[in-house]
DNA sequence: TAGCTTAATGCAACAATGTTGCAAAAGTAA
DNA sequence: TTACTTTTGCAACATTGTTGCATTAAGCTA
């Protein structure tokens, strides 16, 4: 049986990416808990914030990989929305408002998203 | 003015790509040239048929960023098609038949799409 | 064809990001 | 507190991508 265990850092991480209305990367994430803990446990407490439904990673489409609370995935994940990557400020934000609707033509399943849109924000327009 | 030359790696890469029915990434480029240069020309190459407007960058939702040949790029990329990265076999396909249709809050200023949808490929279901 | 200009390449060195193994530290239940 | 197990720190490594610079070679012209 592995249980779960709530350590300061595990903790802090998580509520600064709850608290943050953008995503954040790990170095963001770095940065502003500054020497709260090493840089590993920092990408071992993302990845186990993950499995537990609390966060998801965002990955832009210049490649860099951020954080974003979840707001009801609790057993899985179960993301349908869109995120907007603003080319000015770098801020990378969850429109969870936003479904986007396709059409597959072919056999293909579907299990996962991601859908990101590049542009101006609306603090940079 | 600066003219453009097409060496020999230039064309084989872009004609590899063309013919490609996936996206494909450095590493797969790299085995697949076999020698034909080096690495860091590689990437040069790919920059440079990017910009001119005959490959297009893919950044899949695992952060592996792979290439595919456009279509009717001449002036600027103009993309609107979804990706499909198949989670069994990792390959990823421009569905260029598939445009996704979504509404924005008016504020934001959208410049580019990145539209990527995981799961199994006909191949693989 | 030979020579000239400069775009393209090879190579080394570096940077950023992420992973793994292992011993030490810390959380939790008894 | 003790015992058990998760979590952490640290070092070492892997992958991916970038930059500077000397050398090579593509394409133009004579
Ligand atoms: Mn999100
Ligand atoms: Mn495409
Ligand atoms: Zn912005
Ligand atoms: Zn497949």
């Amino acid at each position: 049986m592995k249980s779960v265990r709530n350590t300061t850092a595990k903790t802090e991480i998580q509520e600064l990416i709850a608290n943050s209305p953008v995503a954040l990367s790990h170095t963001e994430i770095q940065s502003a808990t500054n020497g709260l803990c090493d840089r590993v446990t920092i990408y071992r407490i993302l990845e186990r914030l993950t499995v537990e439904g609390l966060i998801h990673k965002v990955v832009n489409v210049d490649g860099v990989v951020k954080y974003a609370g979840c707001h009801s995935c609790s057993e899985k994940h179960n993301h349908n929305h869109i995120h907007f990557s603003c080319q000015k400020c770098k801020s990378v934000t969850c429109l969870e408002d936003v479904e986007p609707s396709y059409k597959l033509p072919k056999k293909y399943t579907v299990s996962e998203m991601n859908f990101t849109l590049s542009g101006l924000c609306p603090q940079c327009s």
